[in-house]
DNA sequence: CTGCTCTGCTGCAAAAAATGCAGCGCCCGT
DNA sequence: ACGGGCGCTGCATTTTTTGCAGCAGAGCAG
């Protein structure tokens, strides 16, 4: 976060990988250019090797960069986890803890859940990251997220999975919809209708490419888009169908203006929610006990197997 | 080894930590105490806590001191394991194993196997410290040492077992000793004669005190030492008997001034040496690969069940 | 080819930080 | 009571870091 300046120097080489110039990095850390490329020529002196190699356009992580990057980037946030530990022994409980995750844990799950955690300990701060499944991953790995909620991802051997949910796919539809009387419904009969859909890298569109994949069925979305708020907004105007998982449905099944309805298992399986953090590391206090909280809400709210 | 002077901060913590006194361990890193004194005061001061409790004798880490020191020392470590990895693809192999162990080890083992991983990597140093067993398990805590080798050890939490090996014990004595015609001696028959033993914080000592616990034969030992380099040399001269772990034990079994007679196992059972490092933590390259050398030499050299 | 721009890098002077010296007040053991 | 150890501070000095201006080199447009 701030200061502790014996590791400035980690930061600063930190930036410049990032921004892939020493000059674009000063401006960012709002310093010249001289003192930045300075203490990037002493730090490579120290080392004995270079940790860039100089391009007409900027400069590039050497193999040797690569590797003390990736233990500046755990020494930086092992540094926040040692700070909140010794923060939560002086009961202040403070800490911050980043997310990155899919876009149905924001309307509802995510918000809910940090609220009652911000309640017990005020103190602590939150980042969330919207990321799709390989990029919440990356966040990982570049410790610019502790924690990753993300369906159905693409499984990265760093990826330590702490917890599974399934997560069965729900029709979304107006409240007067032919198809809103049952309770659950079959996917021939969604499709009869106009359906709206959400683009192709999302697991929900995923699940019902694979699922359809199998029958004589065919998606033909007349809206796509890859904003889920958009896609409800869109089916309750014009009375299509969407379709969205459990956890990022609002409160009952049902609000007033529209209907969710389970559709069959039999026709498209449940997907599966996963909460992880980087294979290995130790998270800070807070992420941690937030990871808890989590984890102890799936198992009060949905079964998990 | 030295430089990298981002962390000369941590350093000087540590420093001030192991001395107990910012005084004493200014002194020691050859610096004023004035200038130690305030990194001590600066670090305090951007962390918001202090690390130190003053009192009138020095100073003593504060509950949050513990938590900073200990992420202090695997950061001091990690960075040696960063430099050597780079070191490493530049295909330098140099690096350091620093090795905590028995005194059994010292005579001829250790020698031999530093020895042939120094031919094929001349650029590794090596630290070895002879400690016993609680001391061995305490600096791998400290990040002192790599690696433990340790004969009967107190098991600790923090210790990961890389290997076990059963070591019998043996009887040293002149080679025109009474018992030296037999192939193996009995402890009883040992018990007749005048006998030396190490101190009674030593793995072989221990073992034949439980041995003779369950008999109604008893140890009177007319020479006792902490050094088993004495211990045998005295058995020498003095034509008594004194003992020792297989592993200890130059050449073959019999050297041209004394022999070793193996002490039937029901009478003493095998103690076992332990190879060990910190829970945890992820060696440097050349400690692993020592670590791994070692490995082999034992499955090469002795039966390990 | 000629400009033009963007890069990393360097000499030199100014600014900032770390260091050392001397000395203060404190507390303990004798 | 007192000496010796301790942590800490004001001030002068030294060392380090920073910023400005300017360099050479490489891509790129014309």
């Amino acid at each position: 976060m701030e200061t502790m300046r014996h590791l400035l120097p980690l930061r600063y080489i930190d930036a410049v990988a990032r921004a892939g110039s020493i000059r674009k990095a000063a401006e960012m850390l709002s310093i010249t250019s001289t003192a930045l490329n300075r203490r990037i020529l002493a730090m490579e002196e120290e080392l004995g090797v270079q940790i860039f190699e100089r391009l007409p356009r900027g400069v590039r992580l050497s193999a040797a960069g690569e590797i003390l990057l990736h233990h500046i980037r755990t020494q930086l946030s092992d540094m926040e986890r040692v700070k909140s530990q010794i923060a939560d022994l002086a009961g202040e409980r403070r800490g911050h803890v980043s997310i990155a995750c899919s876009q149905a844990l924001l309307p509802r799950f995510l918000p809910e859940q940090i609220a009652s955690y911000r309640k017990a300990h005020p103190a602590v701060t939150f980042s969330v990251y919207l990321r799709d499944r390989a990029a919440a991953e990356k966040a990982l790995v570049d410790h610019s997220a502790d924690l990753a909620l993300v369906f159905e991802p693409v499984r990265l051997s760093d990826f330590q999975i702490l917890l599974i949910v399934r997560q069965p796919v729900y029709a979304i539809m107006t409240a007067n919809h032919p198809l809103a009387v049952q309770e659950t419904v079959r996917l021939r009969d969604c499709l009869r209708f106009p359906i709206a859909l959400p683009t192709t890298p999302y697991g929900v569109r995923e699940l019902l490419e694979t699922a359809v994949r199998r029958t004589s069925l065919k998606l033909q979305p007349v809206i796509e888009s890859d904003n889920f708020e958009f896609l409800r907004y869109h089916a309750l105007v014009e009375d299509i169908i969407t379709f969205q998982i459990a956890i990022g449905l609002p409160g009952g099944n049902d609000s007033q203006d529209f209907v969710a309805r389970r559709i069959a298992e039999r026709d498209v399986p449940s997907g599966v929610l996963y909460v992880g953090q980087l294979q290995g590391r130790i998270l800070p206090m807070a992420s941690a006990r937030f990871a808890n909280q989590i984890l102890d809400a799936f198992d009060k709210r949905f079964d998990c197997d």
